[in-house]
DNA sequence: CATGAATGAGTATTCATTCAT
DNA sequence: GATGAATGAATACTCATTCAT
């Protein structure tokens, strides 16, 4: 441990395919090791192994252990957030009950992509130095949600759209993750439908300020 | 002679008011040492210096690093279920919409008591070993908001409590402690009332089934 | 570990009953402790409590870890002696040869007292620092024996007598010592004999320089 | 990329000699401290210290104390062996008690070979765990004499050739151990012959079972 | 570019021993 | 005398990272 605080940005880009394919390997190796061994046991050595490139090699394209995590956090993020996106597009010419219904399914389809990974990243992964700032899935989801919304102003009676792209994204976020991390009998194949029923309802009367309707 | 209770009471009560001394200060240390430094720097001998104790004494009474951090974990807990039970006993006698406010203020409260400890516990501290199965809040939190809903059945359309409960205490937990942790701008002294406001709102609606009202 | 050069004599004779069976129980548990969880296993605390007795008291009787194993030592060679000195009694008025099968059963017998002891003390006992002289069994065995190859002086034709109680003693000591630790097979009941009359045999032709006869 | 093999072949041989001079440097520094300070003394950091070589480069090599301790026990085996091995191609065309004669005195040279090593390996190192089952020495030894004892069966009158093989072996080697490591007096130059002397006929008289010339 | 031998600060943990009560 | 809480030096071992080849 010499370098007090660990490079996150890569070295270089790969500019060569030979160097591209490393990098993959290096990041599909962190991924499975990272699930095979957990975060503390996941050391850059073994990874380098994993990957079929020596250690050296590995430094070559990663400053440090952090940036090859950091690597994985956003590949799975742009893993999740392709699912969550291509629902956003087919909600959009939906109904608001419809559109919330695909919206809250793709987010149970993201979190199952790979969810031991999903565990991993999410409890054993302390978020502290160049990890600190990296959300899991969220991020971009805030913004994309107030979009959505913003298309569907009319039918809603919101005053904030920020809060209510909070309120809803991290409610749909905690269900599903939560879900899928420690309730494995509510995601039992014949209740999926369940769950993504209540979150869509709890979503949608939100929304509608349904408690306007009575006194 | 073979020294089975020969002690005579003072000396015992001094003894274990000094051992018990001890685990306090440990157990505060750890806390302190995990907030200042992070899981991963806290190391053992950091806790016991701060502590005011030796490395020997440290292993006397915990076993392991873990087993702080679990102490610490858990006395976090028991200060977090202080305040949510105590508003469970005020909410009780309180009209729905109100009770739920009452606890979804509390909900706020407690996340707010020592918010550093909090996320340092939340983000940093790996869930493997002995912490796998050490939650944070909610454990118990199900089963006390499943039989306040029991109480509050018959104004309510609700089929399966348990998954009435999973949906309206995982919601509750993950938008307090993400405002907490994540949105200071939401938690502004001027704010909260709204996220108060909009969290019940969520809730209430939700378990009032409004959409029912509409066709 | 703050002393340098732990001592190794009692700190007090042990003056009173009550004392003295407080030792008996101290060198009894090393024993057991010693057996049970190998030599570096045995701490003093652990004996201590086995022993039924406070770590002070301990250290009231036994000045240090090696004391107590010194004494654990003393006490299994003294139970050995008492077994080989018998048999060096009975041996007396016997025909060498009878003689010498008396000594080498007695041999097999002592070692066959606390097998399980005997082992930890020989194989994981390190005769460092104040265990560095302390020999299991020999010490004493190596006059015994040459006092009795004195009395059958004129039956032998030996000109060394010490070189020839090394000789005898080393051999049967090794034989039965390997046999007992090493190869249970040949203890088993029905061979017993066998190693017996052979050790015999071995020890009686060369006291007897039977190679004399050969030309 | 994935660099399997694609180390030029001077590479390599620069490596691997690099490597082999480490190992064979922790080896030997092993033993020297093993000597110098004792079995509980010798940690590893010294050793590495010794050795001229960081701790991370110990732990490259060998996975653990006791593995280096195994180290220096099989090398010194080895030493030992070359010599015992060496004395059983001498003695094979060579008369019985001519033959005794050369294997005797190569157990004695062989334990003359580096006794401190010897009696440290033999005294402090205690025999548990990795080291449970290395043995000193003896381990072929029993089966190379038994087919020395094979060639020789017409001259002798045994019926069991392992019991045999186990008295003379087990003899043969408590004598010049003993004598190697605690009783120098008889090891002085002008009375090792007389040792040399008396162990050749002790196991010479037990082989010709001359106790059958007596009634 | 790639390699992998080497590094060494850092970690959790043990245990013989002391001494205030 | 007896107790047991406290001590802290010492140990085996890990792993992110460097750099000579």
């Amino acid at each position: 441990m010499l370098a007090r605080k660990p490079q996150t940005t890569p070295r270089k880009i790969a500019s060569q395919a030979r160097a591209h394919a490393t990098v993959d390997a290096l990041v599909e190796a962190t991924a499975r090791i990272l699930v095979r061994d957990g975060f503390d046991r996941a050391s850059t050595n073994r990874i380098a192994e994993a990957a079929g490139v020596s250690i050296g090699s590995l430094y070559q394209y990663f400053p440090s252990k952090e940036s090859l995590v950091v690597a994985v956090i956003e590949r799975h993020n742009r893993d999740l957030m392709t699912i969550v996106n291509a629902a956003f597009v087919d909600a959009k010419d939906k109904p608001l009950k419809e559109g919330l219904a695909l919206l809250v399914a793709a987010a149970i389809d993201g979190h199952r992509v790979d969810p031991a990974l999903h565990r991993v990243l999410a409890e054993q992964t302390p978020r502290s130095g160049a990890l600190a700032n990296v959300e899991l899935f969220q991020r971009d989801a805030y913004g994309i949600f107030r979009s959505y919304l913003e298309e569907h102003r009319d039918e809603l009676h919101i005053e904030d759209l920020d809060l209510a792209a909070f309120v809803c994204v991290t409610s749909i976020e905690a269900l599903t993750h939560t879900a899928v991390i420690h309730r494995p009998d509510i995601l039992a194949e014949e209740r999926v439908d369940q769950l993504s029923e209540e979150t869509s309802r709890l979503i949608f009367g939100y929304l509608c300020r349904l408690d306007r309707l009575i006194r």
